[in-house]
DNA sequence: TTTATAAAAGACCTATACGTCCTTTATTGA
DNA sequence: TCAATAAAGGACGTATAGGTCTTTTATAAA
């Protein structure tokens, strides 16, 4: 139920590059996928997946790795959504009804327009550097799985 | 993102032999299927599972097909959530991280917190009843997708 | 007791999310 | 210019949700 697998690694791989990005220097792939016990082929899809669609930034070779760019921090959660799954989803009836509206609603209609709603307000408000202001002394922790 | 097709099969299946029971007949795979424009072998499977978790009724042969029994309408939402997907899902953290709770939250945890037990609280609370008391006119329609 | 009807059972197929692996390209320093 | 490093590219494999098909079992009426 709710977002994807995607998402989540998605989310704690650009959050982990921000954190490690305030000691100055870059991150590599064996690094976050250690630290973050997350599969490191698939989070390097990911995290090409990211820096393609310019969230972020990378470089190859000797000191290369990830970095953060002009538009990471200011990047609000609901564009991580729609890179990684697309935001149509939270627009979509859950009897996935075609014709679901509010003229022509579904017996769920109501209750979960509120949910999404209030879904879609805090993605579209929060940036990840939100997230990354919450003055935990375990952030690192707090986004790892181990 | 949030619920599968099947809770939506399910949920427009047995609504719609609720409220054909009301006209004091059985409803076949068939007329089911055609009517709520859902797959057909698809629904039967659906449907035998909600026979054999109890939450409704069936028979074979001529003029059988599916039926309320005395738990039907006083179904929770919940209950179907639980028999098409399990409702573990409901606990799981949006970064899936297996050791996000209060005391080690993840940066989305309170936020996603709310939301999940404002669904919760109304999928626990709602019964197939309280759907079906919509008092809607166009009921049939509105669970249709054509 | 035979025939028609309708669900139950279960094998099978398909698409997609999730995950792995290997090769290529870019960058650095010796 | 060579060797080492690290991401990019892309083929491939696996698990599961979603969907189809065929056979079996139960029931009703003639």
């Amino acid at each position: 139920m709710f977002l994807s697998k995607t998402f989540g690694y998605a989310l704690r791989g650009v959050l982990y590059v921000a954190y490690i990005d305030k000691e100055g220097r870059k991150v590599q792939l064996d690094e976050m996928a250690e630290k973050l016990k997350v599969p490191r082929h698939f989070l390097a899809k990911i995290m090409k997946l990211m820096v393609k669609e310019g969230i972020m930034q990378s470089t190859k070779g000797p000191y290369g790795g990830f970095s953060l760019n002009e538009h990471t921090l200011k990047t609000k959660l609901i564009q991580l959504v729609r890179i990684t799954e697309g935001v149509e989803q939270f627009n979509t009836c859950v009897l996935s009804l075609r014709k679901c509206n509010s003229q022509n609603p579904c017996p769920l209609h109501q209750q979960m327009l509120e949910l999404r709603d209030a879904m879609l307000a805090e993605f579209s408000a929060k940036t990840l550097d939100d997230l990354l202001n919450s003055d935990d002394p375990d952030f690192i922790k707090s986004i790892a799985t181990a």
